[in-house]
DNA sequence: GTCTATAGGACGATAGAC
DNA sequence: GTCTATCGTCCTATAGAC
C-alpha cells in the first residue's frame, strides 16, 4: 500500500494522490487501506519512515565508495545514471513532492536532514568547505530540476544549447579538490 | 489580485490558495476575481506571463552585470542574497510551486525555459560547456533546496557543520572559466 | 464590475456489516 | 482485516441581482 501511495506521488503528484486512487492502485478498497493508514498524514509518516531506512544503507554505501565519496554522490543524484526503479530515488522524489506541498513539515524536515548527511560525508572526505558546498549544490541541482519538472517541450522555443556529460561535471569538481 | 494569489501560492502552497483565499487576500470577493479570471488556469496562466516578463528584464541586466554574468546568476540564486520583495524571485517561487504540484504543464515549462535561457547565456560567457553546466547546476541547487522546505528544526539533530559562504562558491567557480 | 447564493463534485474520515 | 455506504467539508464554477 505504502509502494502505491509513493508511485502515485512520484507519478501524477501529491494532489492527486487519494485515498481512493491510492486504494485503486493497491488493489484494496478505500476502507481496507484506511484499517492500516488510519490519516493521510499516516501515509505521509509512512514514507518519511521508509525514507529514513533506505538513507542509513546509502549512507553506508556511500562511505565505502571504491571512486570515492563525490563519485558516489553526484553519480546517484543524477536521473539520467539511476536506474528508473531505484527505491531510495523514487522515495526521495516522492518526499520531495509531498515536501513541495507545503502541507507536511516532517517531509520537509526529512529532506533537509537528508542533505545535511550528505553535506556531513561530502565534507569529511574534502576537507575544503568551499568545495563540499559545491559538490551538495550540484548533487541537489541534478535531483531537484531536470527531469523534475516533466517538460512537454514547448517550453523551449530554439534548439538546445550543448549540456555537458556527467562524467565531465565529475571531473571538473574532482579537480577542484585537489 | 494576480499579485494576491502570487503572495498565497508563494507562503500558503498550491492547494491552499484558493478563489476564496485568493479573494480575501486581494479584497474583494469571490464572484469579482472570478471576472477578471474565470478559472484557476487564468490564474495560473496570469503568473506565466508575468514570468516570461520579468525574465526579459533580467536576462538584460544579466548580460551587461557589471561583475559577470557568472557573478550575477548565483547572486542572484541565493535566497541569502535576495531582498525578500524582489518581484522576479517571488513570482519564480510561486511558479515553482505550482510546477511541483503537477496539475500545471505550462509552469512546468515556463520553468524549464527560464533554466535553458540562463543556461545559454553563462554558457556564451565561459565557452566550456562543462563549467556552464556547473554553474547552472549550482545555481539551480542554491534556488530550489535551501529555504525552499522552511524546516522547523527538527530534522537537524546533531549540530549544523560548517557551509561555505556565497562568496567562496563564486571564488571558487570564477576559479574554473580560467 | 462586483456582489450573494448555490449547484455540483471530490476528498478525508467514520460507521458498521461480513 | 477488508468491504460498502455515507456524512461533513471544502473547492471550482455558474446564475443572477444590483
Amino acid at each position: 500500500m505504502l509502494d502505491a501511495f509513493e508511485r502515485l506521488v512520484v507519478a501524477t503528484g501529491e494532489r492527486s494522490a487519494t485515498f481512493d486512487a491510492t486504494a485503486a492502485e493497491a488493489g484494496v478498497s478505500k476502507g481496507g487501506l484506511l484499517y492500516h493508514f488510519p490519516s493521510r498524514e499516516a501515509l505521509v509518516d509512512g514514507l518519511v519512515d521508509r525514507l529514513g531506512a533506505l538513507l542509513d544503507a546509502d549512507v553506508a554505501a556511500m562511505t565505502s565508495a571504491p571512486d570515492g565519496v563525490v563519485d558516489y554522490v553526484l553519480r546517484t543524484s543524477s536521473p539520467s545514471a539511476i536506474p528508473a526503479d531505484d527505491p531510495l530515488d523514487r522515495c526521495i522524489t516522492a518526499v520531495a513532492g509531498l515536501a513541495a506541498s507545503g502541507l507536511w513539515p516532517r517531509a520537509a524536515s526529512a529532506l533537509a536532514s537528508m542533505q545535511q548527511r550528505w553535506h556531513d560525508v561530502v565534507l569529511d572526505e574534502v576537507g575544503d568547505p568551499a568545495v563540499a558546498q559545491v559538490v551538495s549544490l550540484v548533487s541537489d541541482g541534478l535531483y531537484f530540476t531536470p527531469g523534475q519538472f516533466s517538460s512537454d517541450g514547448s517550453g523551449s522555443p530554439g534548439p538546445a544549447r550543448p549540456r555537458a556529460s556527467l562524467d565531465e561535471v565529475i571531473a571538473l569538481l574532482r579537480g577542484l579538490g585537489r
